[in-house]
DNA sequence: ATAATCCTTCCATTAAGTGGAAGGTCAAGA
DNA sequence: TCTTGACCTTCCACTTAATGGAAGGATTAT
């Protein structure tokens, strides 16, 4: 299969499965005698696994280990789940950072006018 | 006022300020002769106004716009409003995005045993 | 045969800095 | 006066995860 092709079976841009084959988190399979990336079934799957991961806002390096996992059939389910609970950590405190700035930057837009003249509590409270 | 001790007074790294000036955002009011570049009051203040936006995540673009507005003193407070309300909407988009994925991430690290077996329900997800 | 559609590699760009190298400047002490 | 250390300068590279485009080769359809 083109890497068009299975970019379509994976849902992904051809630009970035060309990408992924790059930085080497998934190869095709072969190349033609012209140069051409081959992709089989195996490597569509991972390429889904990756959508999905990275869909889960995994990084590039832990989507590495991720496939890592997948493919190593005697691997442990705590080693994902650890690589799993180390990034739910990491959204649950961008999602608390968010939670401070959208509860202060609401203060100061309902404080703020919003008319014509210039006095304005956001300027006042970046200043 | 040598970069340094303007990167100190507004509480900045001195490799930000510099490249705050390269990108126009805050100028030095002028030069020496030999080339060091001469904060002033004003300079820092518009540092620290460049430091408190960016810890509310306005971005590059958004603290120039804001910055304008600091400046002008004829401004409209419902020009700042908007800037404020446009990003506020960011704000809850990201964090409403982190909350879905949060909510489901644990559902699969709950769901998945962590001990020394292969079988995984975060791997079966993403597969 | 030729045109259209693929594919290839390579380079640039994105955001907002950060790190480091090579070298110039300035103030203080011996 | 010389030197040492702490500044400062510019320039280049690197970070993340792609994306856009150019130049040119391969394949397929008409």
């Amino acid at each position: 299969m083109n890497i068009g092709k299975a970019a379509d079976q994976a849902g992904l841009p051809t630009k970035t499965v060309r990408y992924y084959a790059d930085i080497g988190l998934v190869l095709p399979s072969s190349r033609t005698q012209t140069g051409y990336r081959n992709y089989d079934i195996s490597n569509i799957k991972k390429l889904i696994f990756v959508k999905r991961a990275r869909s889960f806002d995994f990084s590039i390096r832990e989507c590495r280990e991720l496939l890592g996992l997948y493919e190593e059939k005697n691997r442990s389910s705590s080693d994902v789940r650890k690589i799993a609970i180390h990034h739910l950590a990491e959204i649950k405190r961008k999602e608390e950072d968010l939670k401070k700035l959208r509860v202060e930057l609401n203060h100061l837009v309902n404080a703020c006018a919003g008319d014509d003249r210039p006095d304005c509590p956001i300027i006042d409270y970046l200043s």
